[in-house]
DNA sequence: CACACCGCTCCCT
DNA sequence: AGGGAGCGGTGTG
């Protein structure tokens, strides 16, 4: 791996919306006992209810009492529940992830061959770049030929994140490159543009079994969720649920790869690789956009 | 080959 | 609610 010369810490500004909303989830699956009202969280931040209120609001067009419903174990069971889960297209062939997304990012999806998995990124070059994110700062990888990687990283963590995702693939090349990536990050996360006339070129580098769990979670629709069983019926292995699970937490392009969709049977949230806090922001915060 | 490690699930207190 | 067993893919040696 090239020796990495520029990652930069702490490039999203303190007191940010997102960080608003950690502190609130935080405090509501630490005594979910008993329930805090809205009034004490908010006084317990320091903010009034109503200050509160424009803080989701902008997030995620969200009021704090919808976004608390959106994350209760109630909500995850009502999603499993659901039926009209799209099957699972089986083939690699490149093309449009799933129908009927009405308001999520569409992509197209090209997987890496048996062989270049093995070379572990050999002869590959990734840009790369950080940039803020409704859910902290982001740290974006591309390719020739689309988006490899995305991840999340918290304050002052941005060098561990990079490390996580370089040592995926430890033969690439690696190139800061934020003007590049810039355009990559402003467009994931603004749903505005979002449009299925130009779908976002993904890069799925794994083996060919994560490519195939992968490939599923592309099948979720905004809003829905599923569970690690479920996935591992739709890949025709039924037995293989936690093998889907350790496949999911392997997931290289967090957020436009729905990993946060993945629930256990139950409803749990059962774990994600950015923190479990952070799966719950972004369930939240596509409960406002669905 | 043999392990150990995982974002699982099920069954049993 | 918490513990234990069995599960399958992957990385390491």
């Amino acid at each position: 791996m090239n020796v990495v010369t520029s990652i930069p810490t702490d490039i999203t500004p303190e007191g940010t919306d997102y960080d608003t909303v950690c502190r609130v989830i935080e405090m509501l699956t630490e005594d979910y006992r008993d329930q805090p009202s809205l009034e004490k969280i908010a006084g317990r931040l320091g903010q009034s209810p109503t200050q509160l209120q424009k803080t989701f609001t902008r997030w995620a067009g969200l009021s704090p009492k919808a976004f608390l419903q959106a994350v209760t174990l109630d909500h995850a069971k009502r999603l499993l529940r659901q039926e009209d889960m799209p099957l699972l297209e089986t083939s690699f062939e490149v093309g449009l992830s799933g129908p009927g997304r009405l308001h999520d990012l569409f992509v197209t999806h090209e997987a890496m061959s048996p062989g270049e998995w093995k070379a572990r990124g050999a002869g590959l070059t990734v840009r790369y770049g950080f940039h803020p994110s409704p859910f902290g700062t982001a740290l974006v990888m591309i390719t020739e030929r689309g988006l490899a990687g995305l991840a999340f990283a918290d304050v002052g963590q941005e060098r561990a994140s990079f490390d996580d995702m370089a040592h995926r693939w430890p033969n690439a090349n690696y190139v800061e490159d934020s003007a590049a990536t810039a355009r990559y990050a402003a467009r994931i996360f603004n749903p505005e543009r979002w449009c299925a006339e130009e779908p976002l070129r993904i890069f799925l580098i794994g083996s060919d079994f994560q490519v195939r769990v992968w490939q599923a979670l592309l099948n979720i629709p905004l809003g829905k969720a599923t569970s690690y069983s479920k996935i591992a019926d739709e890949i025709g292995q039924p037995t293989a649920s936690r093998a889907v699970g350790a496949a999911v937490g392997r997931n290289p392009i967090s957020f436009v790869v729905p990993c946060h969709r993945a629930l256990g049977k139950s409803g749990d949230l059962t774990g994600y690789h950015w923190g479990l806090t952070r799966k719950r922001a972004i369930l939240g915060w596509e409960a406002g956009k669905a």
